[in-house]
DNA sequence: TAGGCCATCTGGTCCT
DNA sequence: AGGACCAGATGGCCTA
């Protein structure tokens, strides 16, 4: 085999590779067509040289230029996957995160170990009435101990002062609070009352008794 | 089996 | 560009 022709048939080897994927190399190779084989070896000794090189040359560059456009289609759509999983990722910790802060308010929160794991909408309402009834009761006892300093009882208000202050009203174990009196903040109903006013009210009044009837009074 | 809850994925949007 | 946040979709699990 002559340098020539061995150098014609690595062409067409060529070019089978690249026609796959390339149509327009296809009207390149149109006169030697259907086959590149034995005829595109004639074909391109019979047509005048140069004219067949430079259209390979360019031929070559169009198909190096789409090889590259691919392999970048094929870099780019890795990049984007990396990215999705790494973005993925993130959300998981994100919501990991959000868990675990969920968590620590629950565990907060006044609850009984037989209860059922409070939801996570259920803990949001929770907390947001717990406050809100924390507050009320900071509200009331405020109301009282300044009538009781107003009405003189020093020594009951020092009393009172240094002992409720202490009340731990978060505890489930507390003496004034049971399972049911919690129940009753998250207790089953619809889910956009779920924690009635009145709920609210019997909490409040539970929480105030409890202030009155603990050790301090 | 339907409905509720949850975890995860995904694409969009906004911000740095 | 990359990260945070958000909301919708989806599928799994559990319970009444």
């Amino acid at each position: 085999m002559s340098p020539k022709t061995e150098n014609i048939h690595n062409r067409s080897e060529r070019y089978v590779y690249y026609d796959v994927s390339d149509e327009e190399d296809h009207s390149l190779s149109l006169p030697c067509s259907p086959a590149p084989s034995a005829g595109s070896e004639g074909c391109l000794v019979r047509e005048n040289f140069p004219l067949t090189d430079s259209r390979e040359l360019q031929s070559k560059r169009q198909k190096g230029r789409r090889r590259s456009q691919v392999k970048n289609e094929v870099t780019v759509i890795k990049q984007k996957k990396n990215r999705r999983i790494k973005a993925n990722d993130r959300e998981r910790n994100r919501m990991h995160n959000l868990n675990s802060a969920l968590d620590a308010l629950r565990s907060v929160l006044p609850t009984f170990p037989d209860d059922a794991k409070l939801t996570k909408i259920e803990t949001l309402r929770f907390a947001h009435n717990y406050i809100w009834a924390l507050s009320e009761t900071l509200r009331m006892a405020d109301h009282s101990l300044f009538n009781m300093a107003q009405e003189g009882m020093t020594d009951s208000f020092e009393k009172f002062s240094k002992t409720c202050l202490m009340v731990d009203l978060s505890s489930p174990n507390s003496s004034c609070s049971s399972s049911s009196d919690w129940d009753s903040l998250y207790s089953p109903g619809s889910q956009s009352s779920r924690y009635s006013a009145t709920d609210m009210d019997d909490f409040i009044s539970q929480s105030s008794s409890c202030l009155r009837y603990t050790d301090c009074c």
